[in-house]
DNA sequence: AAACTTACGGAAACCGTATTCCGTAATTTG
DNA sequence: CAAATTACGGAATACGGTTTCCGTAAGTTT
């Protein structure tokens, strides 16, 4: 056998307790894997060599013979921002279960660096992929005809045949409405971000048929505007002024909520007693920076992290999943409503 | 030879290539890395197969012959928050330089996790850690005698021989005092977090260092308590109610600086006008949210996770650094002083 | 006691790549 | 034109593990 001692500054091998323990190097490798048939007291002596040496397998080596490395690629497009934390988040809860390490790419929104990372982590052979970002809407797919598979989290692929988990916009406005509505409101506006969002549209066509179930419209014209409080103040005092009756908001962010409620305050409106307001984000550092604090649509980000992570698990088990995936949002009730 | 053909669903090896290429591996492995004496037409043939099968060179299987794995740990205790982002961010970006990828774990401030993790990173044989965390307190070491190098970022090992890199939290108190004696302040107050945070001390003794250059003291005692707007505001009231006269208030967060500005306003008192304010983070939503928009410290996390990079680097290639290295800060002006 | 199982553990092959060494063919030199 | 270089590329080996195969020794059966 003649099996090597450990070299001083080198990573012990599995030749290394071999030696130790007397044996050879693919005995050392069944005791430490509890394979094969081996003496109890075989096994007992290769594991305390191990122990002594302070063993640890290699990685790398154990990948090379057996197809996974149990590692997989997480593509973030939008610099680890607000909203791709908690999915980020999510997936690990899911993945860690597997014991599976995660490389963390941020693409910065740059498709030449996306296609880059693409290439470094398939060079490493990660089992899959998860690419997220801002964004509710649609992207590309990271690539054709990739080698292994990919699940797309918060930010859904264009290609409807790829598996994505997104949150469910439409149903956020439709809870927000029926919240409202069962607190006593009629008369709903919607103060939101730019038209140019999916998002925007889906939680209006939810709001609306909250609305519409009650034989309700929504008041007054959706107000676009950028996702800040700036505009969220702004917004409220363009409501104050036009002369549509109006007696709670729907607001497309945390920010534009915040900013409505210093709005409405600022020109001696009271919240909720005046004007009621739900947010969306659930946000915790602008709902309760501030009195009231504000009810809210929790878009479950978190969740939306776990079930991708879940769907990648299982596609690279063999069991792929297609399509979209919708997670429920929910109302997270504070005190801007009553 | 007698080399294999691509196998449909595995990964195509240099095997493969090289058989397409009529030559044997070794030879492939030149031809790609630009080793050895090939002739040109030779090389050019390897090249071509490569592409035409979309080869990828299996990097675990390049790591096990060569000492390193272009790889790094990244650990976070705090779930990825506010301020372990742009110190990742920084890492990232002097990272990348190098095509090192990164592995993120994030800890949540359980040491089991903590140590789950380094033994996960050290089988795959990380080149390296890099340690990151919400306070700036120091923290224990990673672990004792660790076969590869570790630098800590924002919060410092408590081992003074370990690498550090640190935000400079004594200079910010320093800079915020200079700003406002230099815009004419002659009555500075302190409100910040809970006294237990090395950082309120340190900021502290900057701010009082830059008073005492100029003759002058705190206005008051320094006010502790949450790092909120709450807070920011509780403590602009117990100012006004106080006979303390202050003209102007360095805030230890821009939570707690924009709660103040409130509790001024509330009390009919103006920004620049009466009282002067001075953040800490420059934490866009919190500084832009309202106005005046918030002069502010901004603590160069990015450039701190930049430097914790360069050093492990340097390390990594056997140029190890000792101690901390403290990072500078800067003031950037906004509305709330003039 | 001879024949047959079973338990145990070593040798060897393999995973994908890089590198060292060496033989052969082509080229240059005397 | 023979001898000495040089250019080229293949074979072998190493990296650190896992797994298959097989031989030997021990235990069981008749």
């Amino acid at each position: 056998m003649n099996l090597p001692r450990p070299r001083p500054g080198r990573p012990v091998t599995i030749r290394n307790v071999a030696a130790l323990a007397g044996v050879s190097v693919g005995t050392a490798s069944k005791a430490l894997n509890r394979r094969g048939q081996l003496r109890q007291e075989t096994r007992d002596r290769v594991l305390a060599a191990a122990e002594q040496l302070n063993f640890r397998p290699n990685e790398a080596a154990r990948s090379l013979g057996s197809e996974r490395t149990f590692t997989v690629g997480l593509i973030t497009t939008d610099s680890i921002g607000r909203f791709s934390i908690p999915v980020l988040l999510g997936a690990e809860d899911a993945l860690d279960a597997g014991t599976i390490s995660v490389f963390l790419c941020d693409t910065r929104d740059d498709p030449i660096r996306e296609r880059h990372y693409v290439e470094t982590l398939l060079s490493r052979r990660v089992d899959g992929f998860i690419v997220t970002g801002r964004r509710s809407d649609p992207r590309p797919p990271l690539a054709s005809d990739l080698p292994v598979p990919v699940v797309y989290a918060l930010t859904p692929s264009r290609d409807p045949a790829d598996c994505s988990v997104v949150a469910d916009d439409e149903q956020a406005g439709f809870l927000a409405g029926e919240h409202l509505i069962a607190t006593g409101r009629r008369a709903i506006a919607y103060v939101t971000g730019p038209d140019r969002f999916d998002a925007v549209g889906r939680r209006e066509k939810g709001l609306s048929t909250a609305l519409a179930s009650h034989g309700l419209e929504l008041a007054g014209p959706v107000l676009y505007g950028e996702w800040s409080e700036a505009w969220g103040r702004r917004a409220a005092q363009t409501l104050l002024r036009s002369q549509t009756g109006f007696d709670s908001i729907y607001c497309g962010s945390d920010q534009i909520g915040r900013g409505a409620i210093e709005g409405l305050q600022a020109a001696g409106r009271t919240v909720p007693g005046d004007v009621a307001l739900v947010g969306t984000d659930n946000w915790d550092v602008m709902v309760e920076g501030r009195r009231p604090s504000l009810t809210t649509i929790d878009l479950s980000l978190h969740e939306v992290g776990r079930r991708a992570a879940q769907h990648l698990l299982a596609a690279i088990d063999g069991q792929p999943v297609q399509g979209l995936e919708t997670v429920p949002a929910q109302l997270i009730m504070r005190e801007s409503t009553d």
